[in-house]
DNA sequence: AACTTTCGTTGATCTATGTCAATTTATATG
DNA sequence: CATATAAATTGACATAGATCAACGAAAGTT
């Protein structure tokens, strides 16, 4: 989750025979829901978006976030229903990939086949090495890769990188990263007395990339 | 990962043109390493493996583990080249699917792709479900949840889902769990005196099923 | 069998971070 | 704009689990 990829615009590389559409959605609106069956993968185009699930204890747990250029669903084609629910953290828009039914016929292209392959195996990937690292580091440690995500994600879609705005709640934060809310904000407020960040409400400016780097290395 | 898929018998479902081919391996024997260039999946047979990734800090992490039953390496096929390394826990055998050139010539079958997208969608699903847990969970609740799992992968192959035998060792257990090894000796311990397993070097019996869910659900 | 090395257990501390609580700041609503 | 609600910050305190250390038990090696 939470990964870099990027996605066909209507005509480049995409199989003909996909429904693409435009579609807006609200702060706190639901792309869909958990176990609700496959109908579609989303492109994001603007807009920030959290995946949810319900914990044992029926508490929310965020488990990703979406940038401009994520693709959100790609995992549900596999299961034909989705194993999260995703919200949308502001205003924004998403272009709706409708491509559930042809995956249910099972006549879905070649390509479709190969680039969902890719797309799922990096994902897999990914999660190993995130899983490996957020059990093992400590807060500072956490948060510092935390924010050096993002502001590669952001820089690598052509938004200048060190200035970023956080979609998310602290609290979006500390369950994304196993931690309590006061904690992410503890360390967030240190990080600035540091140098390291600049932090106001929702915006945040990276002033020393490799100060992050270090922090999240080893701290 | 470490999660329970049927593998295709020779002949049975699986696409003709592909290798298929038994293999024996040593304790500690690699199976492959990380970074190395995809050649095959592998089927375990019998013994144990697990699945390590190196940190920042070169020190050996425990992302998996394999049960007879398991594949290995799938999410390979998507890189081109493996994500972790693998290495038997004891004795054992595996059957290897050579679909590495298959895979990288571009003309794999259909079947074959549709197998792999389900694999690989599954094993994303899961991992986001493990991942929240681990992290939010405590010593007890990830030991008890851990031991619940490796008992219903093991009962599902048909062996007898109260007598267990873990291949790996305490450090293995808890580098997986993102525990020191002290506490995963303790809390297996204690768990011992509250009469939730019975434990003798590597063999396990599970005692009381229901007071291990318990356990693992809220503590 | 004797030796060496690795692995597991147990105890004594220390510390990072969770929890509780109070205050301030932001955001939404009439 | 005023008020209500939610989010963020900050402090005080409690505790789960890491770390350090010592010892006992397996398991591999000669």
């Amino acid at each position: 989750m939470c990964q870099v990829l990027d996605y066909a615009e209507p005509g480049s590389g995409v199989p003909s025979g996909i429904l693409l559409r435009r579609q807006s959605v609200m702060k706190g609106e639901m792309l869909f829901g958990v176990e609700q069956p496959f109908k579609a993968v989303y492109a994001v185009k603007s807009g920030s978006f959290k995946a949810v699930i319900a914990d044992l204890n029926q508490q929310e747990r965020v488990v990703g976030f979406y940038l401009p250029g994520d693709l959100i669903g790609v995992e549900g084609m596999a299961n034909r229903h989705y194993s999260y629910s995703v919200r949308a953290l502001e205003a924004g828009s998403v272009c709706v990939l409708d491509i559930g039914r042809l995956a249910e016929s099972g006549r879905s292209t070649e390509a479709i086949q190969r680039a969902l392959i890719d797309m799922l195996g990096r994902e897999v990937a990914l999660n190993h090495s995130q899983t490996a690292s957020l059990i093992r580091q400590n807060a500072d440690q956490r948060l510092a890769a935390f924010i050096l995500a993002l502001a590669l994600r952001t820089s690598l879609r052509g938004l200048g990188g060190d200035r970023l705005y956080l979609g998310m709640s602290r609290s979006d934060m500390a369950s994304y990263l196993g931690l309590a809310r006061e904690t992410v904000s503890r360390v967030l407020t240190r990080f600035q007395k540091e140098g390291l960040i600049r932090l106001r409400n929702q915006s945040l400016m990276l002033l020393s990339w490799e100060g992050l780097q270090q922090v999240a290395a080893s701290r």
